[in-house]
DNA sequence: TTGTTGACCTCTT
DNA sequence: CAAGAGGCCAACA
């Protein structure tokens, strides 16, 4: 389960403008502005963030996203990010496993066999409040 | 440099 | 309805 492995924050976490000017942020940096952006007491999931950014199908990238999060600066509030189905498939990566449950339970979130309860009224979608 | 591995999602059997 | 496969792209060995 939790392999405890270091993870190096990406080399271009940073703003970069590429000579070209074609990109501007890299799309981690961009899934850090997003999830520092959810409201307290609410979440989001991986793909409405992949989705939100343009990169439908780079879900998965979120993960590594925040996999890394924890290296970054400011500090990204990782534990309100769940899948799809509103749950918490990465409790496990959390130290201890149990407090990403916890900080969720402190924002009024009830969290219940892994899974967020009323997932769908917690929900929070970035292209919502936030415009881009 | 190539191949494997994901904190995922969606479409196809 | 359940299970499998593909796709995405960065990090690592």
């Amino acid at each position: 389960m939790p392999k405890a492995k270091k993870i190096q924050a990406p080399t271009n976490a940073l703003p970069k403008i590429l000579p070209s000017g074609k990109s501007d942020i890299s799309f981690f940096e961009q899934v850090y502005d997003v999830v520092r952006q959810i409201p307290k007491g609410r979440v989001t999931s991986y793909g409405v963030i992949a989705a939100f950014l343009g990169a439908k199908s780079s879900a998965r990238m979120v993960g590594w996203a925040m996999n890394a999060s924890f290296t970054v600066r400011p500090k990204v509030p990782a534990h309100r990010v769940v899948n799809r189905n509103g749950m918490l498939s990465g409790k496990a990566h959390f130290v201890p496993p149990t407090l990403m449950e916890e900080l969720l339970t402190k924002e009024n979130i009830k969290v219940e066999n892994n899974r967020v309860v009323d997932f769908e009224k917690k929900f929070w979608d970035p292209a919502i409040d936030l415009n881009f």
